[in-house]
DNA sequence: AGAGTATTAGTGTAGACAGCATGTC
DNA sequence: CTACACTAATACTCT
């Protein structure tokens, strides 16, 4: 099917398709088109990776905007709803392309957001699923009039802790509007003919791919692939499998993507791979690495950054969910310019945004799960997901995706269980308590239901109900959470009424889970006088919101101590000891919570992360979520007029700056960070007012001569003359007494002149 | 002698959404 | 209830 033959487009679409090469539509594409897509049917496209998705997407999204409004506007609405934050400015910068003919774009996640009046004028809107459903707990307006809603990777309804929000919201979105044209996109599942039935959509259902995908099984000197060929691939003595294969890949020119079980196994192999690469690199090759590495060295001060770094050098790279998102953007970056030849991941990478490989190795096929007492095997559908990252549209002339087994039996069992096999249904995970308990409170609040029986009704038109293996379960779970709502307030019956009570609506609309607003609640008023930031940081950190940090070998004994120390601190009675269980999970929220406090106190980011032996993305993380739930922690005590909001805003503003307590003044200038504020503090610049007034050598000394950021941080300070022309920096504020990280050499922007002094003095 | 290699015991385990109001070093 | 790869320390083997 020719692209020239479609109707009812923007004008203009089919040329920027042809500009874009784009005459032809793919054979799952032209499925799409002979199912409706262009006329408003739902369709759930049930197709692998990179064969062409994103198309399907738009044909959907810009029929639907040409046919217009359903809410009267001229032109129509499209939503399209990501698993990833990352994963949405990704599409939003495919879209963006769209302007030329006039289709506007607009982005709405938690950490980015596009301005509210501004966001609701635009054509195509891309959102995570969390944002969507946060979105209609808010009864954004334009919410309303969406013509068409696309869900990306819906087959992570599977999910248990992320799932249900995405298959609540599409179930609300089609209640909102019953004309809503659904597309719903999906790796190859087991089931997709069950998510069409429950999305009253056409399928498209193929495996067809753009180029071909080889997968096999390598053991011993031999690559043994699907088609029933195999070729010879030797590993040499004292080389490991994966070396060998890397190798390989790299004579044929190509790039390979490693996927690993944990974080330091990645890392472990980033070296060791990266021992493989380095003798094959031009001088060239090494320069830009080099460019690479010193940008990755200045997102963070830390080990991992330097381990990092290390390995981009030599042609490598790890990629996990310890490295902060600047890290992370830039080894997807270089590896899809193929200045990395190979890179290392844990599963990050296969969900994550599009990084192809000529060859991909799925080298640990089982993964530790200590809610299943052991090393688990990875589902088929995770398994073919990386498999599926496997060759580059246009650059490689194929994909192979390889497994690795160690002994003939393996060799067996992985070809049955994940080169034959098909991969696994998705079910829903609706009918658990911890999902249901946020999604029944915000399905009441926001008024989609208003009896038990409209409650019921409403959970009757998800993919759960639909799926009916045991249709009672999802009733009874209900049942248990109403009763758990109304117990904690969040919920009031009268008779066959179910309505949220005013805490419940700000439990609803600030997005937490009502177990941790129960848990914040119950700290607040157990709180007596003024609450230190220590005990805030405990009481966020033990709700549910927070994800825990893991208790090591010999932690158990240190926090137990600090506990007893600090006991006077704790908002809420401190578990008794012999309560395993709770005790053990009580103490992971303490070291969270020691963990916040050292940010909050200034402690260095390497410090942090050796002490708590967790990455730069960690720490980022931890805080960033602390700071999300001490923000609805403030308004939940605003609401029920308690007395703790100064006391939670100081230790809001506290880890949101990283400062203690005599900084937050001058942290709050923009362009004034956690460093900054401290240099500027120990040159006697304590105030804002100060800043105004200081002399511009002491502020230009203790910016370390800075001149463009120091006139910057006048200005923003509301100095009228912030000009640095004449300005010498004062020398007796130059640093290296007060705060030893800075003193070794400024890293100016962009060259960087470091590690050769150290490394030579040990040669002797 | 010294480098490379086998053996052993001890250790620790993937990921990441949301509010609100503006901006790191 | 199930495993595994990594690391570091130590013993062994080849040139």
């Amino acid at each position: 099917m020719k692209t020239a033959d479609l109707s009812g487009l923007p004008p203009g679409f089919i040329e920027y398709l042809a500009a874009e090469g784009i005459e032809e539509l793919y054979p799952p594409q032209a499925a799409a088109v002979e199912a409706g897509i262009l006329d408003g049917e739902n369709v759930v496209a049930s197709v692998p990776t990179a064969s062409g998705k994103t198309l399907i997407a738009q044909l959907g999204m810009l029929s639907a905007i040409e046919r217009g409004g359903s809410g009267g506007t001229s032109t129509g609405r499209a939503l399209y709803i990501v698993p990833l934050r990352a994963l949405a400015s990704e599409k939003k910068a495919e879209f963006e392309a769209f302007e030329d003919f006039g289709v506007s774009v607009g982005v709405s996640t938690g950490n980015y957001e596009s301005d509210g009046e501004w966001l609701a004028d635009q054509d195509i809107i891309v959102a995570t699923s969390e944002k969507v459903d946060s979105l209609v707990r808010n009864g954004a307006r334009w919410i309303d009039d969406v013509d068409c809603v696309v869900a990306d990777e819906v087959h992570l309804i599977d999910d248990s802790n992320r799932g249900p929000t995405l298959e609540v919201t599409m179930a609300k979105l089609r209640q909102l509007n019953p004309n809503l044209q659904t597309v719903a996109l999906s790796a190859t599942v087991g089931n997709a003919e069950e998510m069409a039935t429950w999305l009253d959509a056409e399928l498209v259902d193929t495996t067809w791919r753009p180029i071909d995908l080889k997968k096999g099984v390598h053991f011993g000197n031999a690559l043994h692939l699907d088609d029933g060929t195999q070729r010879e691939l030797p590993v040499e003595r004292g080389q490991k499998q994966t070396a060998a294969i890397v190798r390989d890949t790299l004579d044929d020119g190509g790039s390979s993507l490693v996927f690993v079980n944990s974080r330091r196994n990645a890392e472990a192999a980033a070296r060791r791979l990266a021992d493989v690469i380095e003798p094959t690199l031009s001088p060239e090759a090494r320069e830009e690495l080099a460019t690479v590495a010193a940008e990755i060295r200045s997102v963070s001060d830390t080990e991992t950054s330097d381990d990092l770094a290390a390995c981009v050098e030599r042609g490598g790279a790890f990629h996990h969910a310890g490295l902060a998102p600047e890290h992370r953007s830039l080894v997807e970056d270089a590896f899809r310019d193929r200045l990395l030849k190979v890179v290392s991941a844990t599963p990050t990478l296969a969900a994550g945004v599009n990084t192809p490989s000529r060859r991909v190795i799925v080298r640990d096929w089982r993964r530790y799960d200590g809610t299943a007492g052991g090393m688990q095997p990875l589902d088929v559908l995770e398994v073919h997901q990386m498999m599926g990252r496997a060759g580059r549209p246009g650059r490689d002339p194929y994909g192979e995706a390889v497994l690795l087994a160690s002994s003939h039996d393996e060799l067996d069992e992985l070809f049955d269980r994940y080169v034959y096999a098909d991969p696994e249904p998705v079910r829903s995970k609706l009918a658990a308590e911890p999902a249901l308990r946020t999604h029944v409170l915000a399905t009441i609040a926001s008024g989609f239901a208003r009896t038990r029986d409209e409650l019921l009704d409403f959970l009757a038109e998800t993919l759960h109900a639909s799926q009916a293996d045991d249709p009672e379960r999802l009733e009874q779970v209900a049942d248990t959470v109403i009763e758990y709502l109304e117990r904690n307030e969040f919920v009031s019956r009268d008779g066959d009424d179910l309505d949220a009570t005013s805490l419940g609506h700000t439990v609803s609309r600030l997005y937490l889970d009502p177990m941790s607003a129960a848990e914040i609640v119950d700290g607040l008023d157990a709180a007596e006088g003024k609450p230190t930031p220590l005990g805030l940081y405990h009481l966020v950190s033990r709700t549910p919101d927070m994800y825990e940090l893991y208790l090591k070998s010999g932690d158990r004994e240190e926090y137990t101590e600090l506990a007893y120390e600090r006991e006077p601190e704790f908002l809420g009675p401190m578990p008794s000891e012999f309560e395993d269980v709770r005790f053990e999970s009580w103490l992971s929220a303490l070291k969270t919570a020691r963990m916040l406090e050292d940010w909050a106190e200034e402690v260095d980011e390497d410090r942090i992360t050796e002490r708590y032996g967790v990455g730069p993305g960690d720490v980022r993380g931890k805080v960033d979520t602390a700071e999300w739930l001490l923000n609805a922690a403030e308004q939940l005590a605003a609401d029920l007029e308690l007395d703790v909001t100064p006391a939670i805003r100081e230790a809001k503003k506290r880890v949101e700056y990283g400062v203690s307590d005599e900084l937050l003044e001058l942290a709050g200038v923009r362009g004034v960070g956690r460093k900054r504020a401290r240099r500027l503090y120990d040159a006697g610049i304590e105030t804002r007012s100060q800043l105004r007034e200081a002399d511009k050598s002491v502020v230009l000394g203790a910016l370390r001569g800075r001149e463009k950021t120091a006139e910057t941080i006048l200005e923003n300070a509301g100095r009228q003359d912030y000009s640095m022309d004449g300005v010498s920096p004062d020398g007796s504020a130059r640093p290296g007494d007060s705060s030893g990280e800075e003193s070794e050499g400024d890293r100016s922007d962009g060259e960087t002149t470091d590690d050769a002094g150290q490394a030579s003095l040990g040669e002797f």
